[in-house]
DNA sequence: CCTTGTTGACGTAACGTTAATTCAAAATAG
DNA sequence: CTATTTTGAATTAACGTTACGTCAACAAGG
């Protein structure tokens, strides 16, 4: 492939002018035509400038790393989105990892270590990455920016105590009386379950304590079952994942609960699949695609040596989608 | 951060055998107590390899490009992990794009054809790569392996005809006679398509014409509505896409078709969500994770230079998951 | 006419690595 | 005891860029 040398020597200049035109620096000037001339040659060379010598060259290499908890989780894909969108706009490109993959010593991080790869790092580990690789991960030279509530290290995230309030407000305002909190684990649930706790409390309702099974569908099956067995069955449920919620619709259709009839359903979380299920579910749609965006952000505010903008994303808030799965409690209960 | 030559001095070795000692190279011998001399003065200065320079110098970066489609879809799943893992054996990472931002021009796109950036390129566009991006990639030096099927590269895919028949085939061995195909759209569909007829052909049933509605749960539902008005509504459906199975599902309750009792249901592809609906899905496992590490094993050939095994992946076959969506037509029809 | 400033370039030293070449000292062979 | 080989290392030239420093030629100002 042709160099800026090669390119250099067929527009007759030197190295110094090729380079100015690539970059349009402004310390090497030169004439109009050279300018055109340089740019043919570059042209008929078909040249392409070598990213690698760039970035060692500029120390720098328009590239950032977003390790994610489980990937395949749809609700990542609009936090994606944002990321690579924003990443676009500051000349990066994202280099994709997933924590489950992300043991000591895997590839993955081996190459994250090693100097000269990424210009900064985002992660939303959701307590999933081990200490050993929080360690190494904070020797990296590198910004670092949580995507998630974190003690040590900048971070920044959607509003979870205000998307469990939300979630739990609106199940009390269709006159719910016995609502339980169903689902997850680890700092994040909490902070929903601590919404709904307030919601509740706000209502003058006791809240009934967290039955946190976890994540994914089957997590939301079982937390279905858990709280059908209690003395006073609830009449609605706030489901902490917005995947468990497809289990939930699965136990109750197999345990004979109809929904919204006898028990109404608000996911915490949206995603499109959720409006073609039947019920489609109400949820509790988070910011992701905006915290994908301010979360580039304050990473490149990082490396810029910037004070950057951190904590929880007020705005825009977390926003109540209604559909189908949840309705006002009309028959008296208990 | 320390280099090699930090190292070296520390160490009171030559920069040679500092690389030496990295590389395990055999070229430049040295003492054993020079060896460890070196990796503790490593240590110490917490040395980490610049993989810039290392790929400058090299000409090979470790980087593998994987564009998809749509990055969302869930099918994707163990096709990514499998090329991650494979990736990861050949001591190589991802960098993952999706084809809907491949504009002409995009950054992504960019990065991809400046030089030295990734050792290969593993596309699957499903037709949606328009011709100016696939004529710039086509421009790029390093190997390019397409994951379906191309007429112009090298390439590699699952088998798609033998997926469409087998879901069609189990269909006809359930007694159903009017069979109808729905969703998709461009040769991958065709495909399956092609299956269909032929397991129809052979049961000696007339094939309905493709109602090729596109992707997604929306195109379900739109297909199941097309096919219901036919003369004489079909008992059974084959999906094109897994994702409109959910769509299918929709719409059936919608419309009060009962599944499987007055509709048998099979979709092509499978994901997890699937066993979650209610009724679960009956659908045709393809060998996705299979495809992507075969994919990473034809693109290392290329790279090497060596000739390289591509077509349709005949082992494993697809692979039928039995659910709750279709079963044998007892009532007399039509 | 000399001074100063501007224009349009060129040369070159890095960036951190790897691998080819070279070479002194020690070991071995004759 | 000398000739040859082996061991253990050092020097150095790239890889392709970028940016600093330099400098001739020419124009403008006094």
């Amino acid at each position: 492939m042709a160099t800026q040398r090669d390119v250099a020597r067929a527009a007759g200049v030197s190295l110094a002018v090729v380079s100015a035109v690539v970059n349009g620096t402004s310390h090497t000037r030169m004439r109009e035509s050279t300018r055109t001339r340089v740019l043919q040659a570059m042209q008929q060379l078909g040249y392409q400038p070598n990213q690698t010598a760039r970035s060692l060259r500029l120390n720098q290499t328009d590239m950032i790393a977003m390790i994610l908890n489980k990937i395949d989780n749809p609700v990542y894909g609009p936090l994606r989105h944002g990321v690579y969108e924003a990443a676009a706009e500051h000349g990066a490109t994202v280099l994709l990892g997933d924590a489950e993959t992300m043991r000591s010593g895997s590839q993955f991080l081996t190459r994250l270590l090693s100097q000269g790869t990424v210009d900064g790092i985002l992660i939303r580990g959701e307590g999933l990455l081990d200490d050993d690789v929080m360690a190494e991960l904070r020797s990296h030279p590198k910004p670092i920016l949580i995507l998630e509530h974190a003690l040590d290290h900048p971070w920044i995230d959607v509003d979870d105590r205000r998307a469990g309030e939300i979630a739990t407000r609106f199940l009390v305002n269709l006159s719910h009386r016995h609502i339980v909190f169903v689902g997850g684990s680890g700092y994040l649930s909490q902070q929903r379950y601590l919404g709904y706790q307030q919601a509740m409390d706000a209502a003058g309702l006791t809240p009934a304590p967290h039955l946190a099974t976890g994540f994914g569908e089957q997590a939301g099956a079982d937390g279905l079952r858990q709280a059908m067995q209690a003395a006073t069955a609830p009449t609605a449920i706030v489901v902490n994942n917005i995947m468990s919620a497809v289990g939930v619709l699965a136990a109750a259709r197999d345990l004979g609960i109809a929904i919204p009839d006898q028990l109404s359903v608000v996911g915490i979380h949206d995603v499109d699949l959720m409006q073609h299920l039947r019920p489609a579910v109400t949820a509790v749609r988070m910011p992701m695609y905006q915290l994908g965006r301010a979360g580039v952000e304050a990473l490149y505010d990082l490396i810029a040596g910037r004070p950057s903008a951190g904590g929880v994303i007020t705005d825009p808030e977390p926003e109540l989608v209604i559909r189908d799965s949840a309705t006002a409690l009309t028959r008296i209960r208990d």
